[in-house]
DNA sequence: GTCTATATTTCGATAGAC
DNA sequence: GTCTATCGAAATATAGAC
């Protein structure tokens, strides 16, 4: 008897892993209502009815995919937290995000796509999690500010200028592509890429030395 | 007889017009596929039918609006030629993509979403004008860095850095407002990121003083 | 050129046999 | 837990009167 329920168990948890990828693919690549459930069933490789089976509806499949990847932007933001050198944080930071457009593109888009979107289903994201996690890093920075340890500029927008210069990476792989000669990025491209953006937002937090 | 056909050909500029900037704004908020031709007519208080007299079909209006967003795009870049000191000249360009987030965010949404979705439908523009317009101002860029006006980076990914910080304010609206209290950014606010995005890149580029 | 009514297709969701 | 068949609700597109 409970043998039974363990097996149980474990085929419902593979199978929502296996569903869950599949819709992650499947919503990156055509939004919410451009995804049908016969495309999530046959990326995953199931019939449709067995979806419907493990997620209720397709919009709570939907919310299950963008809290998965909400998770995992809000753990690689910790890397923030271990250094109390400005350079050492920003560039952990800056080469995590980056790591995760390379290694997370899907994740990346189905954000995206939500956000311009108006946030129609993850909106208490926006306001609780990332508006708490935002404003400890804004006060961080401005640490660093009142230190001298970086130019006085507005935190806030130093964040933003790095989101959107990583995750451009990801949300705009194809575009990124086309203009590589419809290839990758190679190994030795993401690590310049990285290096470039990092170099950039660095020099231009340093302090005047004649100041 | 000649002035029927004037009148008719007004009313048909002007309603194209009407029903493209109801277009815009609608697959801005809600993508190609969350789009219906209802909301597109209601948004342009038209009869649905009476949108596709003027169009075909949903395709075409789609490609029509995403075609206008992308001669926008490329007129602003025209400012990047008009001077030959790279500050001034990366300062105008900057300037003019965060004024095209701030007016028209609903064009930059639907083109991120094109691209974001593999750019299904506008293909071609990537591979011919983007791809010929990013070759020469990475030209441009590359004598810059042999004239030694600015640091030796990678053209390419100065120009994405450019792109994905100022449109991020466009696409990401709804974010950025979120996390501004629910508000609009002020005037001052605009002026200062801007500021901001400008300082960090230039800075950024300024060649070693003592190298 | 405008607009109501409708044909046709597609999709989310479920029933019910295995 | 799996899967076929199908319902019911949209949505695109068009026909045809005005």
């Amino acid at each position: 008897m409970g043998n039974l329920k363990v097996a149980k168990a474990h085929i419902r948890a593979e199978n929502e892993r296996i569903i869950l990828d599949a819709a992650e693919a499947i919503f990156a690549r055509h939004g919410f209502r451009g995804s049908t459930m016969q495309m999530i069933a046959d990326q995953a490789n199931l019939p449709k009815a067995n979806v419907h089976y493990y997620f209720a509806s397709k919009k709570e499949l939907y919310r299950r995919v963008v809290e998965q990847i909400f998770g995992i932007w809000l753990q690689a933001a910790n890397s923030f937290e271990q250094s109390d050198n400005p350079a050492e944080a920003l560039r952990r930071y800056i080469e995590q995000k980056m790591e995760i457009s390379r290694l997370r593109k899907n994740g990346s888009k189905v954000w995206a796509n939500e956000v311009i979107n108006g946030a129609p289903i993850i909106q208490d994201f926006l306001e609780n999690q990332l508006t708490e996690w935002t404003d400890g890093r804004i006060e961080m920075i401005q640490k660093w500010i009142d230190d001298k340890k970086i130019r006085p500029i507005n935190p806030r927008w130093l964040l933003y200028m790095i989101w959107a210069t990583t995750q451009h990476y990801a949300d705009f792989t194809h575009q990124v592509e086309t203009l590589n000669a419809a290839e990758p990025l190679s190994k030795e491209q993401w690590e310049d890429a990285t290096e470039t953006v990092f170099q950039i937002i660095w020099a231009g937090l340093v302090p005047k030395s004649g100041t």
